[in-house]
RNA sequence: GGGAGCAUAGCUCAGCUGGGAGAGCAUCUGCCUUACAAGCAGAGGGUCAUAGGUUCGAGUCCUAUUGUUCCCACCA
């Protein structure tokens, strides 16, 4: 029965046929579930079909995978549902682009054949990326995978329009949007980011009709002095006070435009008056609300300037700035210009700064979505973990603005509105009608689609069936954990939240677990432009995927960047190794046919301690993933699989292991089995792969370790006495090795060993080999007392040892190395008096701490009389 | 302009409800001790950014300051 592994860690030799057999036995997809089961369920932030994996979508995955399988041997019906979103805009751009290259444009291709090209790169590229996540081991339920665009999703999209349209919170009007002249769509604010940029400040005079001089207004943009339709002054300004209802005119232009009264005019900026462009600016939009003013639209989609203005037309927004400014100039009008550094704000797809302009758009009306998703927050029922994040999430929420919903492109979810071509009646509708319902007109469906996120908004719901009442929605919905980026709280997370909320009165998950972002070893962002990306399916296929998923785990605490560096997933391959070459020793020396942890009554010490230790590991494992610390919780089973199992247990069990053929051995060997197997089942859901591979060739192994049982913490596996007693001897093999190795011992030099100690049981005859092994002893006394003048002597809290040196000790560096320690156990007996001796420590402090002072006193006080022996032992020599 | 995070060993970072500072890497020393040199055994190295405060007790809580990173905001 006895197997053998191979000699060397090789991940690529295993993951990805345990991959195929786990999708090939169907473990990922969750059985139906028993009535009354407690049930688990994540949706997958849907990775864009344009993307490749990158070290985000690795950490996000990890974390889910982590969590879900967790979870899954924990009991849950369990269910982590993936899927990919069309991301419209993204996706287009790239199409586009790769049309340019061929010399074609979206116009020449023509709506139909665009689209047709659109889903054949979905079939080339949506599976890409779901390979990718596969190698990973995401243990997702790939028959249910979905996609925005799928007929389901749509369906969903449809239903949400429709009712939002009815219910007067989806409306069609002309705002100022974002505009973005490359993608030449508008976007929502949300896709707009800010730039620190230099820029120039002009001031500019405007003549008062009839002359009479001017007045002085200031623009970063002069080239929208072209649509300007007046001029305001705050209507408490007492220096235009007489000013306003006159006109002036506009230069180049020509044109009169009257000076208006209005509060966005400050008194104490500049001059006090405002140029008025009312179709170019989300402010001056408004005022030309309130005064009535007419709209000039000077730029063209492109960011040209329309045929209105000839002298302009057709130039280029910074060309045409140029010009103007060199015409103000020309014409007296430039009173001055100033540098300015200014934010200016930049399509977050393609960069290109954006342009307000007042559109024809599609709008969701926030106000009312907004306050039943602030208060799921705010009372609990959707908690963010950090909770520091949902301050960010209610500052957003509290400020939107209407969300604008409509895209001048092609590739997404079509608006479902239909104006009839003869007589222009609109209907919103899931189902285009056949005819216009007030003349019997054709009807023809808007243009434009949907907003990318107004999908993504539905997919905890969508993906499960909604509208639809479907099995999975009555067992996983709501789902439970969200796991996303801190990048993407406001473009998704809220608005999934109000969404849920909205539509199917529910919150859409209980918990939003916020991780960072991964860096590159410098700290840097990773980004195509600086090329310092890391491609995790390189690193998989030199270190494991397992490695790249405890690299990415380990010492991550949620809401934080991490920096990812060769020397940290080396760092995760050597410990994936350790564990590989813990097993390999367990198992060549395994001749028992099954694993069985032996009675309590033939448990030896160690056998035990390794027990109650692995039942702390245990408990703290599972607190720290209940309160999603998952770093801590792979750092408490590194600790444990490392520092107790290897390089304890392992060793002391090697003098039982060695007496083959007999109960001790064969004892000794069940429980290393036993710690081992728990110890697989513990890292499975952070190492998937190699914790399969090994378990399977463990003795009476199942058919996979996916259907163990998460440990729970045994009570009839606590053994303190045993603890403390083989803590002891740790203890005292650990000072006898910084003894020898500070003296130069070389191990191989062996030395007999006396021990007294007022706990002679925790250092009985069981014990002696493990100093022989460990602690080069070449044979071990307890004895009552010592009187060897040249040994060399050892001080622990439990013991004093002997270690007849004579030869090589040197009695002046012992003498200060004794000094040393008794001017440091003097000045902890002093630190600990004081203390005890401060009555408010004595009455105000918990009696345990109080406690515990006085026996940490206690055991200096009787440090320092063993050391005190021994330098009156080294007297005269 | 508003808000948030971070500042702990040479480097990268843990340190969860306040009770004598930890890990990995790097450095130094000694080991091929038959699971592992991707390893083993030791060692050195920290005024926990600064200044106040609360407390018997502060890396941990409060305030301010400095440095740094990020988010939000329509400021002409």
């Amino acid at each position: 029965m006895k197997k053998e592994l191979p000699k060397t860690y090789d991940p690529a030799s295993f993951e990805e046929r345990i991959y195929a057999s786990w999708c090939a036995d169907g473990r990922f997809t969750p059985k139906p579930a028993a009535p009354g089961a407690p049930h688990y369920s994540i949706v997958m932030p849907p990775p864009n079909i344009t993307g490749q994996l990158h070290m985000g979508h690795a950490l996000d995955n990890t974390l889910q995978d982590i969590l879900t399988r967790y979870k899954r041997m924990s009991g849950f019906t369990t269910l982590w549902l993936p899927g990919t979103d069309h991301a419209s805009i993204a996706t287009e751009a790239k199409i586009v682009e790769a049309m340019r290259r061929e010399g074609i444009t979206k116009e020449q291709l023509g709506r139909e054949k665009f689209l047709e090209r659109a889903w054949a790169w979905r079939e080339k590229y949506g599976g890409r990326i779901i390979e990718q996540l596969k190698k990973l081991g995401s243990s997702c339920d790939w028959t249910r995978e979905r996609f925005t665009m799928d007929e389901g999703c749509s369906e969903a999209v449809r239903e949400v329009f429709v009712r939002l349209y009815k219910k007067g919170l989806i409306y069609r009007g002309e705002r100022i949007i974002n505009w973005c002249p490359h993608c030449r769509t508008s976007i929502s604010n949300a896709e707009v980011s800010y730039e620190e940029q230099d820029g120039h400040f002009w001031h500019i005079r405007y003549p008062f009709v009839g002359g009479g001089g001017y007045v002085e207004v200031a623009t970063t943009r002069p080239e929208t002095l072209l649509g300007d339709t007046a001029v305001a002054v705050n209507p408490a300004d007492e220096r235009y006070r007489d000013k306003i209802g006159q006109y002036v005119v506009l230069p180049l232009v020509g044109r009169r435009i009257p000076i208006v009264a209005d509060e966005h005019a400050q008194l104490d900026k500049g001059t006090g008056c405002v140029k008025i462009t009312p179709a170019h600016d989300p402010n001056d939009f408004e005022v030309g609300r309130r005064c009535r003013l007419p709209m000039e639209i000077v730029l063209t989609p492109e960011a040209k300037i329309t045929d209105n203005y000839p002298k302009y037309a057709g130039m280029d927004r910074y060309e045409a700035r140029r010009a103007i400014v060199a015409d103000l100039e020309a014409g007296g009008y430039l009173a001055g210009v100033e540098d300015l550094k200014h934010d200016v704000g930049a399509c977050y797809r393609c960069g290109t700064t954006i342009e307000p302009m007042v559109s024809l758009q599609w709008f969701v009306k926030m106000e009312p979505l907004v306050r039943p998703a602030i208060d799921a927050v705010r009372d609990g029922r959707i908690r963010f973990v950090p909770e520091r994040f949902s301050k960010n999430y209610f500052h957003w929420m509290e400020n939107t603005q209407d969300w604008c919903i409509s895209r001048q492109l092609w590739w997404g979810h079509r608006i479902p509105a239909y104006y009839c071509d003869a007589c222009g009646e609109m209907v919103v509708a899931a189902e285009a009608p056949d005819k216009c319902p007030k003349c019997g007109g054709t009807m023809t469906q808007d243009p434009d689609t949907l907003d990318t996120w107004f999908s993504s908004a539905l997919w905890p719901f969508s993906t499960m069936g909604w509208p639809k009442d479907t099995e999975d929605l009555r067992t996983f919905f709501p789902t439970n954990t969200l796991v996303t980026g801190y990048d993407i709280i406001t473009f998704w997370v809220s608005r999934m939240i109000f969404s849920a909320l909205e539509y199917t009165g529910e919150i859409p998950f209980d918990t939003v677990l916020i991780h960072g972002l991964v860096r590159d070893a410098q700290g840097r962002k990773m980004s195509k432009s600086l090329g310092n990306g890391i491609d995790p399916l390189e690193i998989i296929d030199k270190y494991g995927a397992d490695a790249l998923r405890f690299a990415l785990a380990t010492g991550n605490s949620p809401g934080n960047d991490m920096r990812f560096s060769d020397e940290r997933i080396e760092a995760a391959r050597n410990f994936a190794n350790k564990l590989w070459n813990a097993a390999r020793f367990v198992m060549m020396n395994l001749t028992i046919e099954s694993v069985a942890l032996p009675p309590a009554e033939r448990l030896a010490a160690e056998d035990k301690w390794i027990l109650a230790r692995l039942n702390e590991t245990v408990a703290s494992v599972r607190a720290n993933l209940d309160s999603y610390e998952i770093g801590v919780a792979l750092g408490a089973l590194y600790d444990f699989v490392w520092d107790v199992y290897c390089d304890w247990y392992i060793e002391l069990s090697k003098s039982s292991v060695a007496m083959k053929g007999t109960e001790r051995s064969a004892d000794a060997q069940n429980v290393l089995a036993y710690v081992l197997t728990k110890i697989l089942v513990l890292l499975h859901p952070f190492m998937p792969f190699i914790t399969e591979e090994i378990y399977l060739n463990l003795p009476g192994a199942s058919e996979s370790i996916m259907t163990e049982e998460y440990p729970t913490v045994r009570e009839d596996l606590s053994f303190p006495e045993e603890e403390k007693k083989i803590a002891r001897v740790i203890d005292a093999v650990t000072a006898i090795r910084g003894r020898r190795s500070e003296m130069n011992v070389p191990p191989s030099r062996r030395a007999k060993l006396f021990i007294v100690t007022k706990y002679p049981e925790s250092f009985d005859a069981s014990t002696h080999p493990f100093f022989e092994r460990l602690a080069s002893a070449s044979a071990v006394s307890v004895v009552d007392g010592y009187a060897d003048d040249g040994a060399v002597r050892i001080v622990t809290d439990a013991a004093t040892m002997y270690i007849p040196l004579a030869d090589i000790v040197d009695f002046d560096a012992e003498r200060k190395r004794l000094t040393a320690e008794l001017t440091a156990a003097e000045g902890e007996i002093a630190r600990a008096e004081s203390k005890l001796a401060n009555e408010n420590f004595v009455s105000r402090a918990p009696a345990n701490v109080v406690e515990a002072e006085r026996t940490k006193l206690a055991k200096y006080r009787a440090q320092r009389e063993g050391i005190l022996e021994a330098l009156a032992a080294l007297e005269g020599k």
